[in-house]
DNA sequence: GCTGTCGCTTGACGAGTGTCAAATGAAAGA
DNA sequence: TCTTTCATTTGACACTCGTCAAGCGACAGC
C-alpha cells in the first residue's frame, strides 16, 4: 500500500481515497484507535450487530473480514459489502439514523475495536486525520453502493460475478507461481450470489459459463484467471 | 421540518439525521455558507458538473431540485438520487476520489453557492456543525443508495414505483382539499424509469397497472394518492 | 393549416433469470 | 463406516421485463 504521508500533508485535499481505493486507516492509526475503545475478539459468523439495533458506537476492524447485510422481508437478504482490516464499520449509523440499517457479520475469526460515540468525537475533534478517514470511507462506500446499483441494473448475472472478482481482487487476491491470479473468495455460493444480486442457482450457472468460456476456473473457494483482460471484457459490453 | 436545536445541544449525538430523513441545511445555515462562497443561478436543463470531472468544490442547493445521474456505457444511464434545497452536492467527490463519478444536472431552475475544498475546510474547521452535516449526509445518501439496490434486486417494477412516490412525497407531496396525498413529479417518465432501474416501456405498463388497481392516479406529473396505506401495500410482500 | 420532432404509450415477442424439484457432494455425528 | 444434514449443482418450467416496432399526442417551425 502506497504511503499515506502525501495525503497526510495538506488538509482537505481533493481526492482523499487511497491508490487501492479502499481507504482503510494505516497500522499507526489503529494502535491509537485502539487507546481510546476496547478491543475484542469475535469467532468466525459471530454477529457484531444487528439490523434494527441501537447504535452505542462504531468498531474499527484490526483483523479479518466482516459483510454487512440488508436482510428485506423474511426471506431475501441482500449482502451489501465486505470490509477487511483497516475499515470501520457502522459509521452511517453513527452518523446517520441512529439505528443499524444493516447486520455485520464476521466471516473470519476478528479482532475489532468497539469506539463509543464520545470516544469518536474527542477523536474527530484532536485529529482532522481521523474526520478526514471517516469522511473517505463514507465516501467511498457510497461510491461503491451506487456502483452496485448500477451493475445490477446493466449487467446481467455474468458480467456482474466478473465485477465482484475485480473488486475483491484488491484484499484477496494473489499471483501464483505460473503468473495467474488467484482470488481465495470469503464468501459462501450463497452470500456470493446475495452479493451481486442473484439466487444460488444463477450464480452456479453463471460460474459454468466462465468455465467454459476459460475464463476463470473454480476450484471450491479458490479462483484462477490465466488472463485478467479477459474478465474485464466480461463487464464492458 | 422539525427544529434543529435539540439535534445542536450536543456534539456528537447518535441519530443526526433530520426527522424527514433528509438532512437539510437551515436557512441560518445556508446564509452562512453563500458567505463562504460564491452563488450561482443555473437554468433547469444545465449541467452543474459532469461524470469525469475534476473536482473543483462542492455545492450547496439554496433552491431548486438537481439530479444525480452515471452514465454507463454509451446509451444507459441510471438517476442515482434526487437533491433538494439545503443539500449539499458533490461531497463524495471531495471526500473520495477527487473526480465526480456522478453528473449533476438541474431539474429546474436553481439557485446554489459554490464552495472550494479550502473553504469548506475552514468552515469545518471553525464549526462541528457543518462536519456533522456532512457526515450526517454522506451517511443518508449511502443509507438510500443501500436500500435502492436492495429495492432492484427483492422488488419488481410496480413496486418499486410505489417505493419511489413514497420517497418523493417529503419534499414534493401535498394534501388537496379531499385529503387525498397529491405528488408533482419532478421528473420525465425517461428520468423515472431510469430512478428505479428499469425502462420507460416497463414504467408505462406499471403506471397503467397502479391506475387500474386504484391505488394512485396519474395526470401528467400529477399522482393523486387517496389512500397512502395501498401505497405502502405495494412493497410490504 | 401541414409537418417535422420528441416524449409517452401500447402491443408482440423472446431472453434472462427466479422458482421448484431432485441429484450430487461435502461435512459432521453416531 | 454409515447416516444425517446442509451447501451446491443441475434440470425443467414460468414469468417478468427488455427489446423492437408502431401508434399517439403535444408542440414548434415553416
Amino acid at each position: 500500500m502506497s504511503s499515506p504521508t502525501q495525503r497526510d500533508a495538506c488538509w482537505p485535499a481533493v481526492g482523499l481515497l487511497d491508490s487501492s481505493g479502499c481507504n482503510e486507516l494505516v497500522q499507526s492509526e489503529l494502535t491509537a484507535l485502539q487507546d481510546a475503545g476496547s478491543t475484542q475478539s469475535v469467532a468466525s459468523g459471530e454477529t457484531l450487530f444487528a439490523q434494527g439495533d441501537r447504535v452505542t458506537g462504531i468498531a474499527c476492524l484490526i483483523q479479518g473480514t466482516v459483510a454487512i447485510h440488508r436482510s428485506h422481508g423474511k426471506e431475501h437478504s441482500t449482502l451489501l459489502r465486505l470490509l477487511d482490516s483497516g475499515s470501520m464499520l457502522g459509521l452511517d449509523g453513527v452518523f446517520g439514523s441512529g439505528t443499524h440499517a444493516n447486520s455485520a457479520v464476521a466471516l473470519t475469526e476478528c479482532s475489532l475495536c468497539w469506539i463509543e460515540p464520545e470516544a469518536l468525537c474527542e477523536l474527530m475533534a484532536k485529529s482532522p486525520a481521523v474526520i478526514r478517514k471517516v469522511l473517505g470511507r463514507l465516501a467511498f462506500d457510497l461510491e461503491a453502493s451506487d456502483e452496485a446499483r448500477v451493475n445490477v441494473v446493466h449487467l446481467q448475472v455474468r458480467a456482474r460475478l466478473a465485477a465482484m472478482l475485480l473488486a475483491l481482487r484488491d484484499r484477496h487476491g494473489t499471483v501464483d507461481e505460473s503468473g495467474n491470479l488467484v482470488i481465495r473468495l470469503p464468501l459462501s455460493r450463497r452470500d456470493m450470489a446475495s452479493a451481486i444480486g442473484t439466487r444460488p442457482e444463477s450464480l452456479s450457472r453463471a460460474i459454468r459459463a466462465l468455465e467454459n468460456d476459460r475464463v476463470a476456473s473454480f476450484h471450491g473457494k479458490r479462483v484462477v484467471i490465466r488472463d485478467l483482460d479477459d474478465l474485464l471484457d466480461e463487464i464492458e459490453p
